[in-house]
DNA sequence: CTCGGTCAACGGTCAC
DNA sequence: GTGACCGTTGACCGA
């Protein structure tokens, strides 16, 4: 009664399909399970928790047990299908990954003795992959290839669960890092001033920080009242980097936009001005800047027809001040990497996604989600060398972050609710949407 | 005999065969799989559906992927056989298909990073570099480009499609149409004032136009000239869909990011214009309109502290006369489509920067890239049901629009260096840089 | 019904 | 350009 199919619907469709269009009609289900998810073509049912085709589901099992790890040729958005499927592993392995299929759910290398002939088989496949290996002058690979031979099948199956979910953490940490470095070459283009463009378009630029001292500049709040409406677009952007972005239903999205919007606005700031501007600049997210000693009135001045002086100050250094005392000096302390931001800021976005109302099946992924992340966390602090009290030390402050964080963030979007409702300076019409209670 | 092997080859090759000739003798089938249709060599099974050996195979497999076409020196009467069949590639050829090789059991062309020792430097860069991604220097030459063997048809013989070239057309106009949809949601991300947040988020937009009429505005100089940077970030993100971006070094990305933003900021408005302003009003990319009627002053009004009327209409009303003369027009005549329009923008894009100083290997490989453009185009006519004649029109109206664009585009770049020169009114200074010749 | 194992037939590679 | 070589794929089977 319960065996896979409960768990495939608690699992897999629950939360792929909380659409109400996809939940009322029964046959688009049916539908789906008899084409395969990955690739499009006639599937013969479930496969690892998706419904998907035999071909796919041998290719996902080669894939998991061999430990395979692939790299796009492209950018991570080849196309698959039934003709195209064998185009790009590394997109068809996401693209299983993405409609559901459960790395676990690949059993470990079965006892094969059953007959003579195979065992003659494995042992020549053995002999010649050995050979290969040795007459190779690279770094043998043995340890990461599991062995043809299936008398030690049994010794494998535990050390083999534990690389899946490295495989999966490691995928994690490239993800996180490859959508920062997008996100900070797109501030690049939106706000820099004085770099010449080949620097824009290079691809050697692995800076952490999107700007540079020369690239800051005074600001203006009208400046960053016509700047924000791209800022959300990078944010969104962002968050369709992540994989499982676009599994999600329209409300889900807009939940996850919020959550995001809001806690970016207060993380990415504070970035800024730990790398760049502190103890005198607190930089905002286009590289512009107020001062931060009370005497200092940069940013801070009368703008006609926008803001007072006296309802910046009013408005925005109480704000300011918490920030740099609860956020940017618990950075300053702990010395935060860009590694570590970079996992701040995802643990946050989906920290607070998982609190919000949404789905119970999403929100309990969205939790082995975190746990994903704070071991990638743990393997990343392991591969630098830390110790277990260094790994866990570090691992307490940021969550002491995180939570600091939530805490200015609510009183960011108080302040900003304050301030939409009595009008007090104007605020970009999408951003009212998103600081909003209902979408309108 | 081996009775397992005996079962899978009937069962495989019933299937392969499905041909009224399997009423004849088992033996005899097997005799003759054990010698090659072709050449007579010791055969290993079947290939391409003809039993036969490695070679014939292998040489079967160029032919079809290289589109190769042979020619016969003799009367095409050479014997094929096991000492003679290099002689002559037109009769092997011919006695490949003669022995009932199918040129459609040719795949289209795999992953390109499963090759042995790519697949081998891949696993090991897997372990070492578990986490420390950022100080990995990213061997793969970025600036070469690969071998795409399809672009190397010298002899091509039209009425043998390409399989390959098929593949790699409808994964053109995919690309192709996913990014106009990407680009179109981020504007309407960044522009549209009235559409709720839900309907920026959901999966299902799939209009081919970003605003609606209720999501136009009149149009400032001071609006336009705060919006034209996220435009050239959105313009770069289109380019950067491309799949061979990435592999361009810096200045050619540089070339192609110069050409794009000056023709879309052509061909973008006159598309929102045939779509949704003409015949009143003129729209430009961030739903912004001015009047087309020289009585209509929507727009053309004075802008203190940016430009006055008078130099608005002497600067832009006859880069926009010749627009709407020149492109929308045609346009409506020809009743554009989305899926022209695509191409048309990237015809333009790319034979605008094969014509510019890119390199050798380049300029060739963007032709072919425009070849099989066409031959998308031309397929995607197919699909609809279109005539040879009807197909031959409309692509030479698309080839018409393209020249027309080219002139317009220039008129507008000489335009706004004379603005730049004399300093007219303030243009962003991304855009100067992208106007003038030098980087800096 | 969905696992894992099997192997003929694929594609890519590279000395020759 | 050729063909031996090797890794990958997917229809098929037993469990």
């Amino acid at each position: 009664m319960d065996s896979p199919y409960f768990s495939n619907n608690t699992m897999v469709y629950d939360w792929s399909m909380c659409s109400p269009e996809t939940t009322t009609n029964t046959s688009s289900i049916l539908n789906s399970a008899k084409e395969c998810a990955v690739c499009g073509a006639p599937s013969n049912g479930y496969h690892f928790n998706a419904p998907s085709c035999s071909a796919c589901a041998a290719f996902f099992r080669r894939t998991v047990t061999l430990n395979r790890n692939f790299q796009c040729a492209q950018q991570s958005i080849c196309r698959v299908n039934y003709t195209m499927r064998v185009i790009c592993r590394a997109c068809r392995y996401h693209k299983c990954v993405q409609m559901g299929m459960d790395r676990s759910a690949v059993q470990p290398r079965r006892d094969c003795n059953a007959g003579r002939r195979k065992m003659l088989y494995h042992e020549i496949k053995h002999i010649s992959s050995t050979t290969s290996t040795i007459s190779n002058p690279s770094p043998p690979p043995p340890s990461q290839i599991p062995s043809y031979s299936s008398s030690i099948s049994e010794e494998i199956s535990p050390n083999l669960a534990i690389r899946n979910d490295c495989f999966e953490a490691e995928q994690l940490l490239d993800d996180l890092l490859r959508e920062e470095r997008l996100f900070n070459e797109r501030r690049r283009m939106l706000y820099c001033a004085h770099s010449s463009i080949s620097d824009l378009l290079t691809n050697d630029n692995l800076n952490d920080i999107p700007f540079t001292c020369s690239d800051l500049r005074p600001l203006t709040f009208s400046g960053i009242q016509k700047q924000i409406r791209p800022q959300i677009l990078l944010i969104y952007e962002w968050l369709r980097g992540w994989r499982h972005f676009q599994m999600l239903d329209t409300s889900d999205r807009f939940i996850f936009l919020r959550r995001c919007v809001l806690y970016h606005t207060v993380l990415d700031p504070s970035y800024l001005t730990y790398r760049l501007g502190f103890p005198t600049k607190y930089v905002m997210f286009n590289a512009m800047y107020v001062g931060i000693d009370e005497n200092d009135q940069t940013g801070w001045e009368d703008e006609d027809s926008c803001i007072k002086s006296e309802l910046k100050k009013k408005l925005y250094r109480p704000l300011m001040e918490r920030t740099i005392n609860e956020i940017i000096s618990a950075m300053r302390a702990s010395n935060l990497s860009f590694v570590e931001f970079v996992f701040l800021k995802a643990l946050v976005s989906f920290k607070a996604s998982a609190s919000s109302d949404i789905s119970k099946s999403l929100k309990k992924f969205m939790h082995s989600h975190m746990d994903l992340m704070l071991k990638a966390l743990s393997l990343h602090y392991q591969s630098l060398g830390l110790s277990k009290e260094e790994t866990a030390q570090r691992t307490g402050n940021l969550v002491l972050m995180m939570s600091n964080v939530f805490a200015v963030g609510m009183e960011c979007l108080e302040s900003h609710q304050k301030i939409q409702f009595f009008d007090l300076w104007q605020l970009d019409d999408l951003l009212i949407k998103l600081i909003n209670r209902s979408d309108r």
